[in-house]
This record gives C-alpha cells, structure tokens and sequence, in this order.
DNA sequence: ATAATAACGTCCTAGTTAGAACTAAATTGA
DNA sequence: TCAATTTAGTTCTAACTAGGACGTTATTAT
C-alpha cells in the first residue's frame, strides 16, 4: 500500500478531461463560442435566467471570471443583466431572444457531438464509468475538506 | 440507446477533475510555483533536460503557452534554455542548481500531499479506476482523430 | 542539388482562470 | 435598533490557455 500506484490514475484522469475539452471545445469553438460561453448559454437555457451566484456555481465558473465572460457575452447580446427584484446585491443574468436562438440552434447540436464519442460504451459501462468518477471527486473533495478544517 | 445518459459521465468527469486541480493547485501555490510551472519542474527533475517539444508532449501544454510559462521561470532562475547541439531549431529546456533544489523539496512533498487523498481507495479500485479512466480518453481521442479524416 | 514541405520555437490576440481587495446590500446578534 | 458580520458582484493582478501567423532550420521528393 505504500507503492505509489496513484500516480497513474491522476494522469490518466487529466488526459481524459483534456481529451473531452479539445474534442468538445473544437467543436465549440465552430459555432462561434468559448467554452465558457457555451456553458453559460447551455445553462441558461430553458430558465428565466440566474443570479451570478447560482449561474457560476452550475458551470463552475469562479465569480471574479464570471464577471468578465458575462461582459463578453453582454457585448455580443446573448445576454442581459437585470437587477434582482428580492436583492439589492444580486443581478439576473438572462438569455436575449438572440441568445435563445443561438441556444436552439447550438445546444442539440452540441449534445449530438458529444453522444458520437460514446458510440462505443455500453450502458452499464456508463453508470460504472459516472460511479468510478464521482468516487474520486468525493476523494478529492474529502481530502480538501480535511485541510480547510485544519486551518 | 438513444437516452443522453452520457451527460452524467460529462459532469462527473469534469467535476472529478476540478476537484483533483482545487485540491492540487492549492499545495502547489503555497509551496510558490503554479500547476503549470510544478509540472515543469516534476517533468525535468532527473532529466538532463528536454525540447519545447517533448516538455510539452509530457505537461499537456502547448507550445505558444509553453514559452511565456518557461520565460517566467527562466526570469525566476529555476530553468535555462540551452541551444539543441542536434537540431538548429530546437532549444532545450533545462532545470537549474536552484530549480534542481526546488524539484527535491517540493515533489515528493507534493506526491505525499497527493497520496492523502487516496487513503480512501483500494488497490483493485486503483487499478480498475484507471482503465475506466483510459477507456473513456481513448473515446475522446478516437472521436477526435474520426473528425480529422473527415476534414 | 534543389524546390517543396514539414517541424521547432516565438510572438500575437483574445479569452479564461483564481485569488484577493473592494463596495454595497442583507442578515444576524446583542 | 444598530453594530458586526456575511454575501453578491466588480475590479485588479498575475498567470495560463489555444490557435494562428511568422521566421528559421530540417527533411523529403524530385
């Protein structure tokens, strides 16, 4: 148990994601979007729009980032900010009618993308494959926790 | 079939990944390097060195970022560009007596941290998480290079 | 041998990234 | 009530990021 046989999974999981992000981010990045954009435009979509709060905790994107991508996109009218009726501090961020439409346009085209590099995984392998990934997030999210308490 | 049971497997997998960079990046800043330049010295440690090329085949960057990330530590003295005696083109890409002291102090401090999280999980889970791990970037990997035939 | 092509690293652009300091607004506690 | 604390979003800084154009050097095919 002392042999570091860790080392392998770690780098096996980096080149995993950064396989998705160039295979996903290439296609992206043909309809005219980051992948920053697409997530937000994704994620907005369907909905009366979100708080920043809310928006960077869905997409993962840290609020100090936010701020600026949400700018882009606000200059380019995909998006609008709008003052939170029920807080002062908080602003909704919501797709523009241009918005919408690049997200009906771009989502199911993005989806139907991503759904060809899983031609070749079963189903059961795909909730074994979602079952092995979050036990290493909750590793990882475990071990982080340790820490904070510490300090 | 024709369920988007993927998306899950999409979500974990970079929810898995985030957490592995929080919980890494955050050891790596206090010991003063960032992911990037950590995993430049971890690659050159017990190397005589090696080409733009190869360093960024084995830290996943990319040439156009691999040069701003190896100016800012030649400019901090951990790392020498030194003229490929073999190829006119190529630079090679060396650690100094202090990046050379800094490989020693830092990785296997940084590999005991990484090992904590790990307490949790199993030879066999090891072993078996790092072939659903490569099963799924070979997906990605495959689907990018069916792409590439196309265009 | 030499012309066409490919490869190596640099530079540039536009964008993302996290963290920390900051302002304003909301909530909590005394 | 009103002071202390927390929270929401912005701003700032320093760094990373990919991609593409570029100049220089190698390699390949004629």
């Amino acid at each position: 148990m002392t042999q570091k046989n860790f080392m392998p999974v770690l780098y096996e999981l980096v080149r995993a994601y950064q396989a998705f992000e160039f295979y996903s981010a290439a296609h992206v990045r043909q309809l005219g979007l980051t992948t920053s954009q697409f997530d937000i435009v994704a994620t907005l979509g369907n909905t009366d729009g979100m708080s920043f709060k809310d928006l960077g905790e869905k997409t993962l994107i840290t609020k100090g980032t936010l701020t600026g991508v949400v700018d882009r996109m606000e200059a380019k009218s995909l998006v609008r900010r709008v003052a939170s009726p029920s807080d002062g501090r908080s602003q909704i961020v919501q797709l523009t009618k241009a918005g919408e439409r690049l997200f009906a346009k771009v989502f199911p085209a993005h989806v139907c993308h991503l759904e060809q590099a899983f031609s070749d995984i079963s189903q059961e392998n795909m909730k074994n494959t979602e079952a092995v990934l979050r036990h290493l997030r909750e590793a990882f999210s475990a071990a982080s926790m340790k820490l904070e308490e510490t300090a």
